[in-house]
DNA sequence: CGCCGACTGTCGGCAAGCCGACACAAAATT
DNA sequence: AATTTTGTGTCGGCTTGCCGACAGTCGGCG
C-alpha cells in the first residue's frame, strides 16, 4: 500500500495530536517520543489501507474526518462492514501488536486524513510509558465491543434500525454532515441488498431525518434519527465513555 | 464470582500446562513464573464466569473440556453469543489487560476445568517474557478474528449452517461428543427462536449427521456436519493455524 | 404413583428482506 | 451532442425465519 504524503508541517501534527482522541490523551513526553515517528497523510474515498493477509506492520489514527471501514469478505463476494473507525480509535496493529497478518480488509469510507505510525515506535512507547500502554489496552477493549454489539445488532434488530445507526456513526466522525457514498456500498457495508437500502433511504427521507441524491446523503435531524436507530448506537458510545472517558484517561490509569 | 476449587495438586497443574493451547507454548521458565499463582477450577455448565461491568481482574485458561459462551445480552432480553472459548484460548482481562470493566457476560456452556492466573500476574509475565506477550497479542488477534467472522456469519448464513457450525466449534471443545445444552439455549446463542433451531435439529438428525435426547445433542458424523456448514468454521481456524499455529509460536516470535 | 415443571414437536399466519429484472436519470467520457 | 457508465426507483414472486399458540412427553420429586 502507498499512501500519499501531506505536509509533515508542525500544523499538521498539531492537528493530528488534538484531533485524535486517543493521541489527545498524550502527555508531552509521550507526544515527543512518537513526533519523530509520525507520518501524515490525506485519504480519499475508497482506498485500501489495509489488504486482507497484509501484515500490520503500523497503525493510523484518523483525525480531520477520516473514517476507515473494516470489512470482511466472504467467499462468494458477499461482505459486511465489522467495525467502522473514526478520531475516535485507530487502525492497524493496535490489537495485535503487529504480529499478525489483517482478517479483514480496511477501506476508506470517508475522506480525511491519518497520522501513521510504526508498530516498533508504538510497541517501544508501551514499554516507555505506562499511560500509552493502559491506552491501547483500554482501546482494545473497546474496539472488541463495538465489534460484539454488531453481532448482537445483525442478529436482532431490522435494516431501518441499523441503518439509521450507520449514519448516525459515520457522522460522529465525518467533517461535514454530508457523507459521499452511494447506496449501493451502504447496502455492502450493512450486508443487505440496494434494493433494501433504497427502501429504507425514502423513508427516512419522507420523515425528513436525511436527504440524499446520487452518491451522496445528508443528515438533517440527528435527534429524529436516534429515535429510528437501534440502542447499539448508545450501548456502544457508553462503553466507550466508561473504557476511555472524555479525556481519554478511563479507569486508573 | 465464586469458583469452587479442585485439588492444585501438580496432576492438575500438569494438565491444565498441557491442556490449554496458550499455555502449553510456555517454556519451563515462563511456566515457573505462572505456576505459584495459578489457580484451578471445576466449572459446571450454567455458571457465571464474568457478569457483565464486573471488572476483569483475571483470566481463566480452559480446559479439560470447558467451554465458556461469550454472551451479549440486549435491551428487551433477548442475546447472542458472540464469542465461545475453549481449551484454544482464553477468557478474562486477556484483551482488556484487566483496564476494563466486561462487555459482555461469560457463562460456562461445556463443563470442564480452568486454570486462573490474576491479570497482575500476567502483566509481569508479559513484561518478563517476550514470548508470553506476543502470544497475547496474537491471541487477541485471533479472538477479535473470530468475533469479525460471526458478524459475517450472523448476516449472511442460514442458520442450518449456523446451527452445524456451532455444533463443531461445540465438539471441537468438549470432552466428549456429547454437548449436554437444550435446544432452547442452543437458540439464546444462535440468537433464533426455539422452534427454528428445532426444525433444524429434526433435519440434521433425519440426515444422521446428530441425534440428540431431551437436554443433549450428541455429533454423529463431523465430516457430514462439516458439509452443511458455512465456511466460517475453517475461516476462523485457518487464522488461528496463520497467527499461533500448531505450537502455538506462530510468526516471528 | 401421580404431579409438575421443563423440554420438545408442530402448526399456521405473517413480515422482512432476498433476488432478478428492468426502466430511468445523472454524471462522466468522447 | 452523443454515448457510455454508474447510480437510483420500483415491481412481483419467493423464502426464511418470526411469533404466538398449544399439545405432547420426559423425568424428577414428593
Amino acid at each position: 500500500m502507498e499512501l500519499p504524503r501531506i505536509l509533515p508541517g508542525d500544523a499538521g501534527l498539531d492537528s493530528a495530536f488534538a484531533g485524535n482522541r486517543l493521541l489527545r490523551t498524550l502527555s508531552a513526553e509521550d507526544r515527543a517520543m512518537l513526533e519523530p515517528h509520525v507520518e501524515l497523510a490525506a485519504l480519499e474515498g475508497g482506498e485500501t489501507v489495509l489488504a486482507v493477509g497484509e501484515m500490520t506492520r503500523r497503525t493510523l489514527f484518523p483525525f480531520d474526518g477520516l473514517m476507515v471501514s473494516m470489512r470482511r469478505v466472504l467467499t462468494g463476494g458477499r461482505s459486511v462492514e465489522v467495525a467502522a473507525i473514526g478520531r475516535e480509535g485507530a487502525v492497524g496493529g493496535i490489537i495485535s501488536c503487529g504480529a499478525a497478518p489483517a482478517f479483514t480488509q480496511a477501506v476508506v469510507q470517508l475522506p480525511g486524513s491519518a497520522a501513521i505510525i510504526p508498530m516498533t515506535v508504538l510497541e517501544d512507547a508501551k514499554q516507555a510509558s505506562p499511560h500509552i500502554k493502559n491506552l491501547f489496552c483500554r482501546y482494545s477493549d473497546a474496539l472488541l465491543a463495538q465489534v460484539m454489539q454488531s453481532v448482537a445488532c445483525n442478529a436482532f434488530h431490522p435494516i431501518e434500525a441499523r441503518a439509521a445507526r450507520w449514519l448516525l456513526d459515520a457522522q460522529d466522525r465525518a467533517a461535514s454532515d454530508r457523507l459521499e457514498l452511494t447506496q449501493e456500498s451502504l447496502a455492502g457495508l450493512l450486508g443487505v441488498q440496494r434494493t433494501t437500502v433504497n427502501a429504507v433511504a425514502r423513508v427516512l427521507q419522507e420523515q425528513g431525518l436525511i436527504a440524499y441524491r446520487r452518491g451522496a446523503i445528508q443528515v438533517l435531524d440527528r435527534e429524529g434519527l436516534r429515535r429510528v436507530s437501534c440502542d447499539c448506537y448508545e450501548a456502544v458510545e457508553r462503553h466507550f465513555q466508561e473504557v476511555l472517558g472524555e479525556d481519554g484517561r478511563g479507569i486508573a490509569d
